[in-house]
DNA sequence: CACGGGCGTTGGACCGTTCCAACGCGACCG
DNA sequence: CGGTCGCGTTGGAACGGTCCAACGCCCGTG
């Protein structure tokens, strides 16, 4: 049997097709009567519309391009899952360009834009230039940022508030009496790693806390080298009793480290995170770290897009996701002042582990 | 300045649209001299015909549906990008579907079936059934499943061989000397979970080792719980001297468990985990586990579809990706056998760590 | 020289919608 | 009672391609 088309719809209710088109666009122009006529036959004989038929007589098709970076990080998958809930209750479709990150995507945005597929185009960061979407912006199609990286940009984007995520994380720490607090940075290249450590020092700052330079840790989000930094920073007089990590794969080095120096997590040192990636419910001991809230920022970025091409009305403005603490078992009162082990990769206080459980008060568990 | 048509173009060529035509789906009928005329005028006024037209006129569009699971798996992204690497070579693109697990998704195989907006699907397994796809299948819409899961089906599927992985993480401890092997599994609702056990069991026996049933560990993938079944283990008399874990992140908890324990991997204890995540290779130490190829698996699955769709034959196979072992440091020489340290939670051999560098011969390094 | 055949080209119907101008009709008004 | 208005409906021209049947032309053949 063949595929149904509107003007079969319309010969069965006894109309002309352009009612039929009418009723498919729900115009009130249509007796409801007669609406519900049509609709009828079409439920009864389960016609859709052919969407290519649609595409062209509308001059516009129902996608949405959205361009992720072809990395396996957990933060893809999860803004993905945001901008789905959103999309999957508007009519449009999501095209999925992935970008390798090896090739430059110039060639990517280029096939976007001619083949004029899509309406709208949502991008998840990745480390490239933001030029070629500018362009592709100025001459017309939305396009929204989902600017994990923090990359400025003229774009309207969707960002997480790095800045006062990481001061969150100082006030924490500092309300648990620590004082000499050190910070793994990241790629100090990337934007969101400068609000991170901006954020790191005014969180210092407000507590009083003149910024000790040895204590920051120059980190490249490579766990082995982290270690490393951290070890031998942990091996100095007068070490930090707790740490500030720029991601939650950093901070689970740290934690290495600290251990690897005969240390305990987080009765020795304190260790706070930053994403809140799935895993990190399931350190040992659970991180304490700041979420990024990757679905809200997709459903964010998804709501900006689809108003802006219903509207027309492209603000352009950031839109900042405000982060929150989420407090595990990581973090802990900082040690009386005088405690010091003789030596750092100490055979030490030989502690029996697991004597961490049941920590702070306010133990709060995502998922 | 209006969008060009296929007919300006003709106009421009002083041709009909027709040839115009022609040229477009490279028929070989046009005079080569005409064919490059088309091609440069087309070029010079950088025209690319409408998809939505071409859809409507070929009544085919140019998509391929993707379902994946909604989970914030490293999995998806990683089949993902081998999915893209093949489809974005080919005229096609990619339409997303991200099956949220919660609900069901028949109302989403509903929606890609009535939209007819694909010509072929392609399924990343989730722990749902496969009926609605199956169905769909039969009503002609080519669908080729990457099966990570292992679930049994009539439609063609790329999966890879779990029976065999885990054969060879076997052979791998066997040869390293250990006899007291035990397994952690996972849900044994899934088939591929099913199939590692099966491998395990058969690597016993391959190696003249008798199982034994208090070395199983049941597990579902959730690190509290199998931390503690580890230790458990490990507290016990002739503790087993390395284990296998049905999944990295299972193996991460065991390795943690070990630790627990006050005992150190690989030397104490040696483990294998399997999938090879990216983070495995940063773990501490790092893991030597079975490889599952994620994105070979994605590639191997884009292409039977696109052959399914360009040829119409579907061969309906299932293609076995071989895994492969990546031998990193969590695995060493089993522990001479009357080693065994007093009380379990031992304070027992003080062990500095970090002494397990250097180990193996053949440690193979997979970024 | 008439004819057949092949090559390259062409006109135009068609794909299944949208959308606009026009139309029929009953109600309401003067 | 004729004219206007507005509501609901309708015919048909787009939209921008594809594809088929037909056509002109040139060449080789009988």
């Amino acid at each position: 049997m063949r595929k149904l088309t509107i003007r079969d719809i319309a010969q069965l209710a006894g109309l002309s097709k352009s009612t039929v088109s009418l009723v498919l666009n729900n115009s009130p122009k249509v007796d409801p009567a007669t609406r519900d006529r049509v609709l009828e036959v079409m439920r009864s004989h389960n016609f859709t519309p052919s969407s290519a038929a649609t595409a062209l007589a509308k001059g516009r098709t129902p996608f949405i391009g959205m361009i992720v970076p072809g990395l396996t990080w957990h933060m893809v998958a999860a803004v993905n899952y945001g901008v789905a809930s959103v999309i999957e209750k508007s009519p449009y479709e999501i095209i999925l360009y992935t970008s390798t990150n090896e090739k430059d995507y110039t060639d990517l945005v280029d096939r976007i834009k001619t083949s004029a597929l899509s309406v709208g185009l949502l991008v998840v960061t990745h480390d490239q230039p933001l030029d070629p979407l500018e362009e592709l912006n100025r001459s017309g199609l939305p396009v929204v940022l989902v600017n994990t990286l923090g990359v400025p940009s003229g774009l309207p984007s969707v960002q997480t508030d790095n800045y006062d995520g990481t001061r969150a994380a100082l006030r924490h720490l500092v309300e648990l009496g620590h004082t000499r607090i050190a910070c793994v940075q990241g790629p100090m290249s990337y934007m969101c790693c400068q609000e991170r450590y901006r954020g790191f020092l005014d969180g210092l700052a407000e507590a009083g806390i003149t910024a000790d330079a040895r204590l920051t840790v120059e980190g490249d989000f490579h766990p082995p080298t982290i270690r490393e930094r951290v070890s031998e920073l942990l091996a100095g007089d007068d070490r930090p009793t707790a740490f500030v990590a720029h991601n939650d794969n950093t901070a689970y080095a740290v934690m290495q480290a600290v251990i690897d120096c005969g240390l305990r997590v987080p009765q020795d040192v304190s260790v706070i995170g930053f994403d809140d990636v799935a895993s990190s419910a399931d350190t040992h001991p659970p991180l304490t770290t700041v979420r990024q809230p990757f679905p809200e920022m997709g459903v964010a970025a998804a709501r900006v897009l689809l108003e802006t091409i219903e509207a027309g009305t492209g603000d352009g403005g950031v839109i900042n996701i405000p982060t929150s603490l989420t407090v595990r078992q990581s973090t802990a009162t900082a040690p009386p002042k005088p405690y010091r082990p003789a030596g750092p990769p100490a055979p030490g206080p030989a502690t029996p582990p697991r004597s961490w459980s049941g920590l702070g008060p306010n133990i709060s568990r995502h998922d």
